[in-house]
DNA sequence: TTGTACGCGTTATCAC
DNA sequence: GTGATAACGCGTACAA
């Protein structure tokens, strides 16, 4: 393949005039930048990108480490990130770490060895002794949508805290007294977030809060199912199944239809994390949303600002409740 | 950063040396390969890929350019070639050309001067002189999901036409004789090649084949929830309403929910795509699968072969028919 | 088995 | 305004 030299000889210039070119410097003719951009073109001349980043130290590319792209939240994050990375001249690279700890680290390990600009981290469970490295040694880090205690990294995340006290206090006008909730891993922020701001609202709303209606899954489907049929094979089962995230409602819903269950007459149902195709369920899930599109963006204004070496800061946005039919709700909301 | 002359300095070795432990190179003692690897953990050595590359002429890399992430199917396709790639030791940088030729080109030329080893391309409508020249100069590419007539470029895709067939005969012996189909733009290839699998379908089964019961979207929502519209405001409506993919599914769902009908009561409703939650909707869509994941695998797997200038034969994957309940089944299937 | 020296394609710093 | 040339960090032929 052609490459610099090759243009600076059929065009009868220097290496050097070719790059001032390349990189639009204004000192040269328009001219002799002519006769450079047809060599370029008669060669079918590609810039090497990586000759230039061995050089300029930047590759122009940002990380981006993953639970699972399939998750339909991720997905909308990981799209967010990309769109608004690429307005910035930025190309990402994405890690499925599918929550596995060590496929996080390895994901972690490659893309430093890659030398991208900037890494954006939504972190498993674990503290890994390679990011605490990668924090020690500064290279631009901006956790997304988690966050890990005792490391000190930006964090863009949502809060779902106010959210939450909505959703069980709309639960409770409804009528509703016996509520279970289906919660994520202690192990992550969010999981312990929502825990804490459900028990936080139950306690708000003078609601019992039964040992049996209080289950940790694992924020995947299996997990959700599972403790959906505990829940109702109870004496009492609950008259509302509030799930940590979308994937173990969807594991709930399962159990529910099998059961040949009617929502919400049987058993009402509710999601932390709303999905584009809760709205054609029928009925309509009532979900607590979060600004996934606007997460992916701030995370990678706020990484950029930090690969140019500016101070930054943390930022949280609101999680909302999305009210439908799920829980008995009337026409008149 | 420390570099490799800094191990080696460390180690009391020469760069060579550090070199050929960290490729693994058996000419090296057991003794000074231990010597060499404490320096690097002393000095928290990351080897740096961009001089590797520029090297090695190989970036370990493969550029995956899809529609859209957010659309299930790429999604599944995408994690499938990200784990497929991973398992080969290559990272993939994923580019949402959005159906937009201007933005697929933006992504070729980007990926081409980042000097992935590969590309795995869904294109868009058009050939785009790019893509031609990218064909021409020999980098190895492949495509997925699509083809784009007249270019020798090998394609691993699905085939529908059987399951199209499958589908139709067995929408007839259901009952239904008016049968409408929302097509995919005729530029893709997809959407020419399931029209005319539909077309012959209907022709087999001595269905009519009416004009007003045949229109094309573009494989968006809203252009599934207008088609629905036109189709239910005929004097004749449809009984069944049938469409070229998954999003225009949930665009003609929306409409046929808006207008308060019932499926399959008073339309029937078959998608080619299937996603995971049309089997959560009251009834499940009857759908055509495609075998997302193997695609992306079988896709990673030849560009590989290409990657190594072994010839290679593009792959044709059927997709395949599940009946579900929303084209008015019966329990006995 | 180990070390020396060159080159990969660019950018940047000097001269002119 | 343009040209010569030294880096950037690594892999490898060749010498020792």
């Amino acid at each position: 393949m052609a490459g610099i030299k090759d243009v600076a000889a059929h065009a009868g210039v220097s290496v050097a005039t070719v790059s001032r070119v390349l990189n639009d410097s204004p000192r040269v003719t328009a001219e002799t930048r002519e006769k450079v951009r047809d060599a370029m073109r008669a060669l079918r001349y590609r810039p090497n990108g990586v000759a230039r980043s061995l050089r300029t130290e930047a590759t122009r590319t940002l990380g981006l480490i993953i639970g699972d792209i399939l998750n339909p939240f991720f997905a909308a994050m990981a799209r967010a990130v990309e769109d608004e990375a690429r307005a910035a001249g930025y190309t990402v690279v994405i890690g499925n770490a599918d929550e596995r700890p060590e496929q996080q680290d390895h994901y972690v390990r490659t893309l430093l060895e890659q030398r991208v600009d900037g890494l954006l981290i939504c972190p498993t469970a674990e503290t890994t002794p390679l990011v605490e490295d990668c924090v020690r040694s500064g290279s631009p880090l901006v956790f997304l949508d988690r966050t890990l205690p005792g490391l000190d990294v930006p964090a863009v995340r949502a809060d779902g805290t106010e959210a939450i006290h909505d959703l069980v206090r709309h639960i409770h006008r409804l009528g509703h007294r016996r509520v279970a909730f289906i919660s994520g891993p202690e192990l992550l922020s969010t999981g312990r977030e929502r825990t804490r701001a459900f028990l936080d609202a139950m306690r708000e709303c003078d609601l019992d809060i039964r040992d049996e209606y209080l289950e940790t899954g694992d924020f995947q489907a299996a997990s959700g199912r599972a403790i959906a049929a505990r829940f109702l094979d109870l004496p009492h089962p609950p008259e509302v199944i509030f799930t940590g995230d979308n994937l173990m409602a969807l594991g709930a819903l399962d159990e529910i239809r099998a059961r040949g269950l009617r929502i919400p007459d049987d058993v009402a149902l509710a999601s932390f994390d709303d999905v584009a195709w809760f709205v054609h369920l029928d009925p309509p899930i009532t979900a607590i949303t979060q600004p996934a599109e606007e997460l992916g963006r701030h995370a990678v204004r706020v990484l950029l600002e930090r690969v140019e070496r500016r101070p930054v800061e943390s930022v949280v946005l609101p999680a909302r409740l999305v009210i439908r039919r799920s829980c008995g709700e009337t026409e008149s909301t």
